[in-house]
DNA sequence: CCACTCCTGCGT
DNA sequence: ACGCAGGAGTGG
């Protein structure tokens, strides 16, 4: 489900409805997540402070307690939710921390379980979550940032596609906006990464760039389940150039939309606006 | 590079 | 019943 311009949203939705309240002692279902629920005591130190603020980085969020915080990833289908504690439970909700002073309970709601929660004890801590993760996609704004990734992208041998997909390389572009800035840029997907020219490479990043900005500005996509920390749903679904409308003709050139297993993934793409060469 | 895995739910 | 789904990791 979520991919940067949603978890974005998530964050910007969830921030002034936890800021400075302080985290109770946390219920949760003890199904595993992905790395499985861990277990109390790990949560224990957060009990009765203050959530300060919220971050993220690429699909990664951050709830930051005064030393500390949570780690959220919403994988799949995971919902970050802020509700009144006495609102009817959502099947799937893993974990529940009441918010002081108020009414309210921060809800991670997962059906498929792909995502994970966990704290995070200091700076350092989070630093090692960052780490592995190329540049945020609202960053490629910045010359050297795309600089950066530009020679990065055209060292690999991989598909377009599967570059872009790999968060090692930019953090935050899922099967969505990666489909989408491919078509902005008009390149193809299955074109090699190596095989790009410096202007091509600084096009897709620009592309890139463009897709997510205007995605968090339109608050996400929700083709199916995502929506917000208050349950709202996106807006960029009525957006899409490509992904989701195989059949549907090209809004540039009319052509028939067309959808392609790659990597065990659909992708979308124009094969008339998108040439392989 | 691909295939396959973790899970549940939904549309055909 | 089957295929598909916005992620990410593993193993071949």
């Amino acid at each position: 489900m979520p991919e940067a311009p949603e978890v974005e949203t998530v964050r910007l939705t969830l921030d002034p409805l936890i800021r400075g309240k302080a985290l109770g002692t946390p219920w949760w279902s003890f199904l595993p997540l992905r790395n499985r629920v861990p277990d109390e005591a790990s949560f224990r130190f957060l009990v009765g402070r203050p959530i300060r603020g919220t971050s993220r980085h690429g699909k990664v969020l951050f709830v930051h307690s005064e030393t500390g915080g949570l780690v959220v990833r919403l994988g799949m289908s995971g919902r970050c939710l802020v509700q009144a504690q006495d609102a009817p439970l959502a099947p799937h909700t893993h974990l529940r921390w009441p918010l002081a002073p108020g009414e309210t309970e921060l809800r991670y709601v997962d059906p498929r379980r792909f995502g994970d929660v966990r704290p995070f004890v200091d700076e350092e801590d989070r630093a090692t979550v960052i780490a592995p993760l190329g540049p945020d996609p609202t960053t490629l704004d910045q010359p050297a940032v795309a600089q950066a990734v530009s020679l990065a992208l055209r060292r690999t041998r991989r598909s377009l596609k599967a570059a872009l997909l790999d968060q090692a390389l930019i953090a935050g572009l899922g099967n969505i906006y990666v489909c989408e800035a491919l078509f902005i840029a008009r390149l193809s997907p299955f074109r090699a990464a190596k095989g790009l020219t410096a202007p091509e490479a600084t096009r897709l990043l620009a592309a890139c760039h463009q897709v997510i900005q205007d995605g968090i500005a339109r608050r996400g996509t929700t083709l199916n389940d995502y929506v917000d920390a208050e349950g709202r749903q996106g807006d960029n679904q009525h957006h899409l150039f490509v992904f989701a409308r195989e059949g549907d003709p090209c809004h540039t050139c009319g052509t028939a939309v067309r959808r392609k297993t790659q990597a065990n993934r659909s992708t979308y793409y124009c094969a008339r606006c998108q040439r392989a060469r």
